[in-house]
DNA sequence: TTTTTCTGACATGCGCTATTGTCAGAATTA
DNA sequence: TAATTCTGACAATAGCGCATGTCAGAAAAA
């Protein structure tokens, strides 16, 4: 509606640049708050206030909760991918020994942001039809990073082993929350030596 | 409070037979309910209605909705592990065949009962405290059978394939999610192999 | 300084469902 | 038949958070 307004500068900052400096602001406190309280138990008017915001501004950038919850996910979760990707890509070694290390930093990963694990392995779980489709897209991403890096010269019939890799992902998400919930028990390592066990089977 | 009353037979039963039959009734028709519509969007009134009952008898058998989801859950999940129980215990094959005998009774089991299924593999997640924990026992329970069924003379160190049969089993519903949402494409078989491959990695 | 735009605090309405309560009438017993 | 207990339909209340609206004052521009 009232556009062609909007020009002036406040701090320095077009009215766009605000705009989204508010919306990075609100993306990191929604990444802290949904991994500390859970997604279910923030209000919309928690998150603001850990942004130092009100909802006036959490509206002028996500048209409900869920779509925030799916920004924060995207973030974190590219972040991440991003982060495998490279490990992946630079590891000289054997296809095992790449395996391992990019686990081993899946779960360091998960283990250095507590909050930011609770919110992308466990959070956004059957929060709601548009967030389950966000989350099952990065198990597909997963899946496929994890069978490049075991498996990179696979042949034509992938379609064989598609339910084998969607097993290996939730294998690698049951081992994370299984770990998340004794606090950390094991070894970064162990898991991952543990984790790399099951997902051998994609070498088959 | 009003008790030492209630002792008058109608239709024959007594005021705690006929307590019962109405929990039964609602049990049975949650189990539908959540099922086909998901445990989020039934409402108490919904259930009832499916019983043929009214909100009073709800409150009569269950102190809110997920003491119910629980009920449910609770029939539908031991009716299930005491199948495979047996299927296992009776079983003369290798440990290879008897996990696929097992694995295989599992996904014909989703596949006969799809409502169930989605009661039990999708819709009791995430539901809250309460609920997650009886989740988690009955993940706990399958990892056991699993583990009991491919590895019979387990010994002592069990302790460190703790985080592996966690993986296993999340690989078995992550492959019963997905089978279940390609509308139960490949053969029981099939899926029961695949899930196999993976269960293998408990017996080294 | 005056005008315009932006900002933060607050309040209100709205929709939704769980849960409790009421009451007339049906089923049963005496 | 009369008295008692059970049953089903419906009403009323309560609680909760999202989403939107209002308004005075701050910050920038002219």
């Amino acid at each position: 509606m009232a556009e062609t307004a909007g020009q002036r500068h406040y701090g320095g900052h077009s009215t766009e640049q605000r705009r989204l400096a508010r919306r990075e602001r609100l993306i990191e406190a929604a990444t802290r708050v949904y991994g500390e309280v859970g997604y279910r138990n923030a209000t919309v008017k928690a998150v603001c206030e850990a942004a130092g915001l009100t909802e006036r501004y959490f509206y002028e950038s996500f048209a409900n909760s869920e779509a925030l919850l799916i920004a924060a996910f995207d973030t974190v979760s590219h972040r991440l991918i991003d982060c495998l990707e490279t490990i992946r890509r630079e590891h000289a070694g054997t296809a095992d020994e790449r395996g391992h290390a990019v686990l081993r930093a899946y779960y360091q990963v998960l283990k250095d942001d507590p909050v930011g694990a609770q919110l992308f392995v466990v959070e956004i779980a059957r929060v709601g039809p548009a967030v389950d489709e966000v989350g099952a897209a990065l198990l597909r991403e997963f899946g496929e990073l994890l069978a490049r890096t075991l498996a990179p010269e696979t042949n034509a019939r992938l379609k064989s082993t598609e339910l084998v890799r969607a097993g290996a992902v939730g294998a690698m998400i049951q081992i994370a929350k299984a770990w998340i919930r004794s606090g950390y028990a094991k070894s970064v390592d162990a898991v991952a030596a543990d984790a790399l066990k099951i997902c051998r089977v994609l070498t088959e």
